[in-house]
DNA sequence: GTGGTCTAGACCACA
DNA sequence: GTGGTCTAGACCACA
């Protein structure tokens, strides 16, 4: 479920968040499911458990999940953080757009990329 | 010309880099115009020689400058990484529109957010 | 009567005790009654006997119950235990006050954050 | 300027968090100056690099520093975080007076406890 | 067993 | 030199 790629320029442990945050946001990790340890995890990743500590800190800090002393960590209710996410999608969107216009690119050429990639959805 | 902010979390050499990429690619800075010194550039943002040797660097490797042993650095000719330069925005608007598709972003929504910045063009 | 938030930060025997103190100071529970046996409790929570033993204890060590051997544990009189946590409030607020000063906060704002909440009372 | 309590049972990185915040609020360090390195404040205070490490990341995390790889941890902009804070308080103001309510305080004890801290003011 | 904190010490990118 | 990441391993409170 949670694979590391060290040629991936990224620090381990934000790998390791932004993997559980796709589970999480697309719902193949539901509310209230309980991680694996942060041992467990360590040793089945190979990896120091102090990293996936500080993972699963972001994760708490960040509102995905919670922990209880002693049993463990949690999904948390995901509802505002899909949205949350969807309007980050939208700015970056829109952003994109703001380049693309210094840069001499046309409504056309960028509406064009585009629509191949909604193209299946009809 | 260069402005350094320290509280932007990239590193300096790395907005040096990109603050001349886009110089260059909006033609402010013409082909053949010569780079100002790495002293002279280090001295008037107030910053080590090894930061400013370093974006230099990276701009050569990208093709955006050429250096003349004893002469200095020199901008390129930009036809081609202005064409790269828009091949990569499309490029990651393609790559936006998958992510939003994951996330349940409708094609709606998504055209809906770009074409607010396209709208002044007309 | 007792419910545990798993979301709550604060260790559940912690919950529990403020919970109990609450059920008691505010005369829920008058002296004398009988606590729930920790193993009931344990059992309608859900929850480790050892985490109902701990509250227990910490409720015993505060003066808010009494144990009897081969009875079990009970409500104690509770008149001290109401005006040391009065004293309490107030002392929060007075250290509060400090810290209020501290920041800046003028006496006339602190006192309009109060006065809102003392207004049902008239 | 920092003296870390070991009979204090909050952990150490989140002293020296608070810590600064208080010397950052209170104005005795101003925006852009510089904080002690990571290394120097762990000699001083004869504490582990890494613990710092973590007040540090919080303390920017928290937008009351900002860091620039390779030169140092500064002080940032305060305007927002000093509002903030009395936000805090006056909220924490609020809900005490909630708390009184319930435990049967009433409002001229209440005043009475804080004008006490108020009354040097005049 | 579970998360959280801390020490000791290494290595990296950056300036 | 400076912050940031990571490993290795210990100890604590809590369940």
């Amino acid at each position: 479920m949670i694979v590391i790629d060290y040629k991936d320029r990224r620090p381990i442990y934000e790998q390791i968040v932004e993997r559980f945050q796709e589970l999480i946001l697309k719902g193949i990790l539901g509310a209230d499911t309980q991680l694996p340890s942060v041992r467990n995890l360590a040793m089945e990743l190979s990896i120091n458990p102090n990293t996936i500590q500080k993972a699963y800190t972001e994760l708490e800090r960040q509102g995905y999940t919670y922990s209880v002393k002693g049993k463990g960590s949690f999904i948390a209710e995901t509802d505002i953080l899909l949205k949350k996410k969807k309007d980050e999608i939208l700015e970056a969107a829109t952003l994109l757009v703001k380049v693309a216009k210094e840069y001499g690119v046309s409504k056309d050429e960028f509406i064009n990329a585009i629509s191949n990639g909604f193209k299946e959805e009809a």
